[in-house]
RNA sequence: GCGCCAGUAGCUCAGCUGGAUAGAGCAACUGCCUUCUAAGCAGUAGGUCAGGGGUUCGAGUCCCUUCUGGCGUGCCA
């Protein structure tokens, strides 16, 4: 189904055409001055420059091609030169009726789907997940259901850091606990215990504590150091241990995306790239793309079109050791082989633009990703506190997620509960709904690459652009819905008889607009623009038609139609932003 | 030094390929609940779009420049 401004574009260019003009200049948009107009084309002001004739000239002539047409209630040539075009309510009655009865409202999923890789997430095993992580997985989850809905096969891929000097930190400390277990006995040839010497919440005291010794104690450091090495070349005690660390860190990493609404397809990690990387190496030296620069192995990525100066991608340190460029390669080695992707998005830190360009450029000059793939890194902002700095808590550390989602949740649940709507047995659940949805939507309002202010007051509070004022209409429309009788289809939709029902008939036009919009831009910012205003038009609908109590049967399956349209259009939104709406609220 | 990003109402943000009077929300003030959830709706007030040049019929938007802030800039991830 063609897209509302297309279709009007369309005959407008015809009556471009027409009237002897080149039929480019009838394109036409969403009014900027909903006073004067509902569509306008400002085509005749470009025109009047190539036909020398006077923009308002070129309008007129235009508008008197379009008398009569029934897709328009109004046309007019206004000075300088806009054309002002106003929908017949019949008209767009059946442009809505049809997108109630299409799939997917209308919008036409992509003509060539790809094979989509999205890299988000990227938590540490053995660490807490904190706030950090949270624009990550946010944005990616959004973006992965978008590319879904657009017919793509998308693979969200978690990309755990589970095989730096981290782990051999962490095992360096156990061995310390606990220097009896038999993994750190070399002459010990049985089966090692399938319980975890350790629990998850030992796990993330194990690592800080590790960390922090290693920063004061030279000799624990270079255990570590050894340990990493003894694990990354297969040593089956340490090997053992790192399994136990993995086993349980998944599973809690899982609990905790879960209550996010969060979930991967893959759950691989940077220690799934090690294997590749030995003979991605060998490759490169053949390909004759690599050079020693002081003691390190590096691959010159700098092009010759670059007004920057753009460093080498450093392939193995002067010490031997690889790096974070050397496994996100390989990676794409394992990409490239398993799911042959069309494209890979990464979702992190923006910070980190710089060496996704290296990479990128690596992984072509090495020829590990055809030309065909395409490659993309969408760095998103900051999260920062009131004060306009990286958010932190109250006594300056990094705040974890779950204490986060708890102070929302916490915030949230007072509020229903001093309402009162909700029964007793639903609090929890809709206090967790909720909450979900000022975080997300507080996130995802945003452009996702500037930094944004994490404000609870105002993301949670239920008032103005903020998820739960769409979770907010939602409820109240649904509420509406279970108290009607009848049947409810798209089909009986009537032509609008107020500006309120026709405006809203509008907004639901906008839908296909708006996720184009946010496919194309990677960008879920667009969906809450659209829904806030798409809310609101439904809000000022409801609040001037009395629906239930419409004595004309046919004039309420109409009000009904309508509602139920938008609902359905609303929760297929914040689905693909993420959350869900509650029955009551 | 070089590069990237940002600077729009008191605060937080929109503003699509340059188009009509720069829009929301919050905060402030004023109305509207015996009627489908008032977590709503309607309204008032609030701006030299960081500063200065330029391009043109027209610039928040494009070009140049200055200022301010953030980030990045070879062996962390």
């Amino acid at each position: 189904m063609k897209k509302i401004a297309e279709l009007i574009s369309g005959r407008v260019s015809q009556a471009f055409e027409a009237a002897g003009f080149d039929p480019a200049y009838g394109k036409v948009t969403v009014s900027n001055r909903p006073d004067l107009c509902e569509y306008q084309c400002n085509g005749a002001m470009p025109a009047a420059k190539v036909y020398h004739r006077a923009p308002i000239q070129i309008a007129q002539a235009v508008a008197a091609q379009l008398e009569g047409e029934a897709m328009f209630s109004m046309v007019s040539a206004v000075n300088p030169g806009f054309l002002n075009f106003n929908l017949s309510p019949a008209w767009l009655r059946d442009y809505v009726a049809e997108m109630g009865r299409s799939d997917r409202f209308g919008l036409e999923a992509e003509a060539n789907p790809r094979t989509i890789v999205i890299d988000y997430g990227g938590p540490n095993v053995a660490k807490p997940l904190h706030v950090g992580h949270l624009r990550s997985a946010i944005i990616g989850e959004s973006l992965k259901r978008i590319d879904r809905y657009f017919g793509n096969q998308v693979i969200g891929d978690i990309h755990m850091g589970d095989w730096g000097l981290q782990m051999g930190l962490i095992i360096e400390e156990v061995h310390e606990r606990q220097p009896d277990l038999p993994y750190f006995d070399p002459d010990f040839t049985g089966d090692y215990p399938a319980e975890a010497p350790f629990t998850i919440s030992e796990l993330e005291e194990i690592y800080p504590c590790a960390s922090g010794k290693s920063k004061v104690d030279e000799d624990f450091a270079r255990r570590a150091h050894d340990a990493t090495y003894k694990l990354q070349q297969g040593d089956r005690g340490y090997r053992a241990i790192w399994d136990h660390i993995m086993r349980i860190s998944v599973a809690d990493l899982k609990k905790n995306y879960d209550n996010l609404s969060v979930s991967f397809d893959a759950w691989l990690g940077e220690s799934d790239a090690q294997p590749y990387i030995p003979a991605m190496l060998e490759d490169m030296k053949a390909q004759g793309i690599t050079t020693e620069s002081e003691g390190a192995l590096v691959i010159d990525v700098q092009e010759e079109t670059d007004t920057k100066e753009v460093p080498p991608c450093i392939l193995v340190k002067s010490d031997g050791a690889t790096l974070y460029a050397t496994t996100d390669l390989a990676t794409l080695i394992q990409r490239m082989q398993d799911f042959h992707p069309g494209k890979v998005l990464y979702i992190t830190d923006k910070r980190q633009a710089l060496h996704f360009e290296q990479v990128f450029r690596a992984a072509r000059k090495a020829k590990i990703v055809p030309a065909e793939t395409e490659l993309q890194h969408l760095g998103f902002g900051t999260m920062n506190g009131k004060d306009g700095k990286p958010f932190k808590t109250r006594q300056g550390g990094v705040m974890r997620l779950e204490v986060l989602i708890g102070e929302v949740t916490d915030y949230v649940r007072r509020k229903i509960t001093e309402n009162q709507v909700v029964a007793a047995e639903e609090v929890e659940d809709t206090a967790r709904r909720i909450a979900m949805a000022a975080l997300k939507y507080g996130d995802l309002s945003n452009q996702p690459t500037k930094d944004y202010v994490f404000d609870l007051e105002r993301f949670a509070a239920f008032e103005g652009n903020t998820g739960p004022y769409i979770l907010y209409t939602i409820v109240r429309i649904k509420s509406i819905l279970s108290k009607y009788q009848g049947q409810v289809s798209s089909d009986k939709l009537l032509p609008p008889e107020t500006k309120e029902a026709k405006d809203l008939m509008l907004a639901l036009t906008g839908f296909a607009d708006a996720l184009q919009q946010a496919y194309q831009d990677n960008a879920p910012n667009d969906i809450c623009g659209y829904i806030y205003s798409l809310a609101g038009a439904a809000n000022k609908f409801y609040h001037e038609t009395r629906i239930l109590a419409e004595p004309d049967q046919e004039k309420q399956a109409g009000y009904v139609a309508l509602m139920d349209l938008t609902r359905q259009v609303l929760e297929t939104c914040i689905d693909l932003l993420g959350f869900e709406a509650p029955e009551r609220m």
